[in-house]
DNA sequence: CTCTTTATATGATGATCATAATTTAATCAG
DNA sequence: CTGATTAAATTATGATCATCATATAAAGAG
């Protein structure tokens, strides 16, 4: 069953986007390989075709996502005119309900935190750049390192907050955290 | 083998104690029952004669650790002479170096937030209320709400990033975000 | 001192896990 | 249009998973 000559890089493309997904639905370690082939259309076997391991999978899926849906963020965000207001689009992006309710589409430390924690400590060399890259853009937006971090840390919290508290509790912390920080935001000196 | 009349209940003590350290480093999914039947010293067939499933055991173990913790912390905190300073010191033990670097012994929440968040829904419902108790409580330690449940989630932020980047990175992040709660809990209106 | 009770142990179940060797078949080179 | 190449499929590996039926043996009752 030889495809065309791009066919590879494409289904490996289709893996990376697929089981990025499926880790932030169903965890790194509730996603089996055969599952996700299965959800990519092949059978498991061919999995090592394109990746050494599982692992190698993880951190490259884990990666890419994570700058896809932020940078998915930051064009919506850059919409706006002056800095300010870029970076409170950003929070309302990321305190949206819709973000709660769609982790497989959403930011992927959000939805991986504990699970990134937990891995082996190699691959969470190479990624932890990412995340510091997370934090030092925060705080450039927001021209201020305390504030930019305070800003990226309770957001955080919150959307994990909100995924495992009720409905109610849920809509109202959303809700508060983001008028904080937007509050937070409008009152720093300078614009 | 029988033992002594409370000895099953020692035992089952037992279980749900170092499952929750199991749990938290490695995680729901990384901790099978047969693993953690042994760090018991106990055979995994046993594990039925104390609990109706391995869930039934995540609710229990992580619900009584959570309590445990915050209660080890607050009874450290309220050594302090009043609500302001305790508030302080609890910010100060949550984002210690040491916690940091032992999930094992720390907040469930913290080691645990993406596992809970994927728990089936009947169990993410009865764990939710102690998770709304930890924000409510810190917002009447804080005499505002807003300021309490900025001060938890943005502590619950910070010590996962804390635990993914950099030794570096995460020495000043957690150094920063302590400094910057501390500042506003000082800061806001009366004592 | 024997008998019943029951806490723990043993061992089996069938599922699923990550990994990999082998096979099949489709494309491209000659 | 034949033959080498190779992407994907099949199938096998041995480990570990959650669960449970059964066996063992020690404690407490008589």
């Amino acid at each position: 069953m030889r495809y065309s000559k791009d066919h590879k890089a494409r289904t490996r493309q289709h893996i990376l986007e697929e089981s990025a997904r499926s880790f932030k639905e169903t965890g790194v370690e509730g996603t089996g390989v055969s599952t996700l082939m299965k959800r990519v259309g092949l059978t498991h076997g061919g999995f090592y075709a394109h990746f050494p391991s599982k692992n190698a999978l993880v951190l490259e899926a884990v990666t890419l996502n994570f700058h896809q849906v932020h940078e998915r963020l930051a064009s919506k965000a850059n919409i706006e005119p002056d800095a300010k207001a870029q970076l409170i689009s950003l929070i309302e992006q990321y305190l949206a309900i819709e973000h709660r309710d769609t982790p497989a589409e959403g930011c992927a430390v959000g939805a991986l935190a504990s699970d990134i924690a937990r891995l082996p400590d190699d691959l969470k060399t190479q990624f932890s750049s990412h995340v510091e890259a997370w934090l030092s853009d925060y705080a450039s937006r927001a021209g201020d390192a305390q504030l930019g971090h305070l800003i990226v840390t309770s957001m955080l919290g919150t959307i994990q907050l909100a995924r495992i508290v009720s409905n109610s509790e849920s809509h109202a912390l959303l809700n508060e955290t983001r008028k904080t920080l937007i509050e937070l935001v409008r009152n720093r000196a300078a614009g």
